[in-house]
DNA sequence: CGATCAATTGTATACGTATACCCTGCTAGC
DNA sequence: GCTAGCAGGGTATACGTATACAATTGATCG
């Protein structure tokens, strides 16, 4: 529309050639005289070549303001460096606390990283394929479980040969190759039980994730396992599903608060939940911890401006996407040669001000 | 080393050839017994290739599992289908709110995203510097100010014909030739401290964000513009700088807790910081808002589930990422023929219960 | 001083795709 | 029935880089 005229006005000093479209390495090639093939190696392989003739080809770089072809080098080294991390949800603060790791590690390591969000488990499993295909990435970082086509990412995996690392989430029996690094949500989920316990409660409910979802599986999992183990009943109606975020836990907490047999305790199987569910039982004009206390789990940043602070469980997070993040690296430069086993990193409850004893 | 050793265990099955390491067009072609420009313009346009030609190589395409080499594609077209957006933090809920539209709009459209983060503007114009030239992508969204190098952008923009669409800030002078999608900052401002002001409060403080940032530098224009126009003075200490951040907020907190004339009132230029400065207060003992009042900025999803529930300035987050995507979207499609004027998108006070007539 | 070898640089090719251009064969209009 | 036109498909090339291999240079040693 208007830029087009700029050949009528003078042109702007010019600098250094520094406004040319797009220099390729054989612009530096005919400026510094030689081949592009010594270009590219004073570029990859700067001991192969004469001291002279590197500085030139780095003069001629600096006067052509040459970059490399990004694409192109991908393209012929069959890497992109970007790798790509599935999650699911990127609004949780503890996911992008993980993120923050994963992405240092990136950044140190030199590649990019994109994101996918499963939505909360509501991919189908063909949207998670195409996607899957779609990306031409190095490596994937699966922090979400995605069982229902576990069997889709596997086969795509050895397809392409395209490493997978696995964190935060416990493996599914059918992705046990994979590398993984995350805390033992069973024993956590036990320990959290186990506090509310030792506090003297005993009618204690649970607020979970999505079935689909193993990580909150394997939770609910050391909540039954604490409660059996303190030979402790747990009502119909007790462990009720959220969907990981505030909305859900309000109105997952509100069957709980209409429960016949009211629980005096609830675990929430994320911190997030653990907030909807303390507001929820605060709009029935009840507090938290007075009547009914409150456990949350992964310790997020607002845990502790909460009304009251949460008692919740500590993980690592920046930790482990710095590891799950390494791992991916050695896998992508070692091949399949690196190791698979999984990494279990420490966790730990943190007692802030949301659990007291029971009242009744 | 260990992977190797598969041509002495019997093939497993091999189903219909799906795992093919490695399939390019030109084994596709030679299955359907064409050339592949053949299988090339079936994929690109269909319509070009009769219908008997186009099944057979649709079901050469399927017995192969071939799918199009990304790396190929982007560097054969020159285009990898990708955007970068610069943020400040990729932890706050506001920005991944906006990340969500984004995301949307850019699964609509096929791209991929990948985010930068500035960390609060603590990166160097160098680290940006490289950071942008390194990643080959279609376009940027900067959801950041960066005016220190703001001519660095800008040059690269130009040099690279690199589309750059801005979104929540304001723009600085020399990127003022940029689409851009934000609220209207300064009158959301003055919108914020004028509804303080009609509550009676005269003594109103604000905790703003760095000095670099040009958005934050606008709500405090708001701010102060209020004021001065309801004949209010603001004393020396009064506006105080955090960092976007809880902690910060809390430090910030601290001075004006201390101030030798408290204010009656805070305002926050956003609502992490609202959250922060809440806390501190009532470490202190205080009660908001009957002690003292607060208004935040953004309305993320935890303002509503604060204690109390949080009034501040509601940004229509996701419509803003939507938008500023699809604002790129044009940009890379059409080139500079897009229009290159800011849009402003509407701006709403939510009034919930943290702010109160002052006791004084 | 010449031959051999190492070090350095140039030449040529391949990566997988998209497309400009050309060729073939068919159809339609006279 | 012959030709003009056109549609469908093949051939060849280009994108920018990295590298295997060839060629050249220089140096060292006999």
């Amino acid at each position: 529309m208007k830029q087009d005229l700029n050949d009528t006005v003078p042109q702007q000093e010019a600098a250094e050639a520094e406004d040319m479209p797009d220099v390729s390495i054989k612009e530096v090639a005919r400026l510094a005289d030689v081949s592009i093939a010594t270009v590219s190696r004073c570029i990859n392989n700067p001991e192969k070549v004469t001291a002279k003739t590197r500085l030139k080809v780095q003069d001629a770089i600096r006067q052509t303001g040459y970059s490399p072809n990004t694409l192109a080098q991908s393209f012929r080294r069959g890497r992109t460096n970007i790798v790509m991390v599935v999650l699911p949800s990127v609004g949780d603060p503890f996911f992008t606390a993980v993120m923050r790791g994963i992405r240092a590690a990136a950044k140190a390591k030199g590649y990019s990283v994109v994101i996918e969000e499963t939505q909360l488990n509501t991919m189908t499993a063909d949207e998670i394929g195409a996607m899957l295909v779609s990306n031409q990435t190095d490596g994937i970082i699966l922090l979400a479980s995605m069982s229902p086509f576990g069997t889709e990412v596997l086969s795509a995996k050895s397809k392409r040969r395209l490493p997978i690392v696995i964190g935060c989430e416990t493996v599914s029996p059918d992705l046990a190759d994979f590398p993984s690094v995350h805390i033992d949500n069973i024993a956590a989920a036990k320990e959290a039980t186990n506090y509310l316990i030792s506090q003297g409660h005993q009618r204690i409910a649970m607020v979970c994730g999505q079935a689909s979802s193993l990580l909150t599986k394997d939770r609910e999992f050391g909540y039954r396992a604490a409660m059996k183990q303190a030979d402790l009943s747990i009502e119909d109606g007790w462990v009720v599903e959220g969907d990981l975020t505030i909305a859900g836990a309000r109105k997952a907490t509100r069957n709980l608060m209409n429960h016949g047999n009211r629980p005096t305790a609830i675990f929430c199987a994320n911190d997030e939940m653990a907030i909807g569910c303390i507001h929820e039982i605060k709009s029935y004009g009840l507090r938290v911890p007075r009547d009914i206390s409150i456990v949350g789990f992964d310790d997020i940043r607002y845990a502790e401006v909460t009304d009251p602070p949460l008692t919740t469980i500590s993980q690592p997070a920046e930790e482990i996407g710095e590891r799950v993040m390494y791992r991916l690296c050695r896998r992508i430069e070692a091949g399949n040669g690196a190791s698979s086993s999984p990494e279990i990193v420490p966790h730990k409850l943190v007692i802030r001000q949301s659990v007291a004893k029971p009242a009744s």
